[in-house]
DNA sequence: TAATTTGTTCAATCGCAATTAAACAAAACA
DNA sequence: TGTTTTGTTTAATTGCGATTGAACAAATTA
């Protein structure tokens, strides 16, 4: 009974997983995916346990895993001599967020930075106020990078 | 022809815009709205000058411009005794992308903390990774605070 | 009042990514 | 060798948000 409560909030949980997940543009599989990984007790899972844990196809699991580990998301164990392939969450990179948050910051400075080359007015209201956002967004790059070497050297 | 060119740039711009808010969870129309008030020599534009500049229903800008309006993105300029809405981007939020990076940030970090909880093993190889990235993940946000209050009264 | 402009509402449709199912391939075993 | 396990491939389906279209409403003008 008390194992099947966590079960239950274990699934609750992967599934937010796959929520967030999807909200930063994965598939929601892809994200369930993660969420078991990290979730689960048992840390290296077979694909099988995977697809029938999760309730999903094998032909599901077969492309949402072939992403993930090319990602460098997912490692893939395979035991010598054994044709079953395990599957773990590959801990690579602690600053994915960051990581994340820079590409935005990126973009959104490429956008303003066009968008005021084409303005006739380089003085009009919104140009200003996207000089003010370009310049904001380039001191929080200068300083998240100082900070970003601080950690790693901590 | 210069004029026309510039037109293009322009819409090829907008789509951009369109491409961008598409990625973090917007309709493509509404992207469009704020890529065309962006990029617009003119900065207030009305319902109608909005539906055929971007060829879209009226339907759809309707519902858009509602959602953007509440949003707080677009700001409504009801020109005294006339009938007609203009719209124009409103200038409110210097640090909407800094704001997106903390919400992320609060996601991630809930999701771990709640993970961890669930872990039998407290230990385990995922659980110290967790850890760590929660740590990371403190860290900068007390440190993006400060940053912020600094940008702010400068 | 009737006619026109301006915008809203909502049922229907479209388009596309996510997912499945089932045939197929490859490796291990008996 | 044939059989079983394990996973892949891809055509078809499903599901759902985005978008349209057309009827409708409200305000304005004549």
């Amino acid at each position: 009974m008390l194992e099947n409560a966590n079960l239950q909030k274990q699934n609750r949980l992967i599934d937010e997983y796959g929520s967030y997940f999807g909200s930063i543009g994965f598939q929601p599989i892809a994200g369930r995916i993660i969420g078991l990984l990290s979730v689960s007790d048992c840390e290296e899972l077979s694909f099988d346990e995977i697809t029938s844990r999760l309730q999903i196809s094998k032909g599901s699991a077969s492309v949402v895993l072939r992403r993930l580990v090319a990602e460098g998301r997912v490692a893939v164990v395979t035991v010598e001599g054994g044709r079953r392939h395990y599957y773990r969450l590959n801990q690579q990179n602690l600053f994915e967020v960051l990581d994340e948050f820079e590409r935005m910051c990126d973009s959104v400075r490429g956008l303003l930075n066009t968008t005021i080359d084409l303005k006739a007015d380089k003085q009009s209201s919104n140009a200003k106020y996207f000089y003010q956002i370009i310049n904001t967004i380039d001191k929080y790059k200068t300083k998240l990078a100082s900070m970003r070497q601080a950690v790693q050297t901590a």
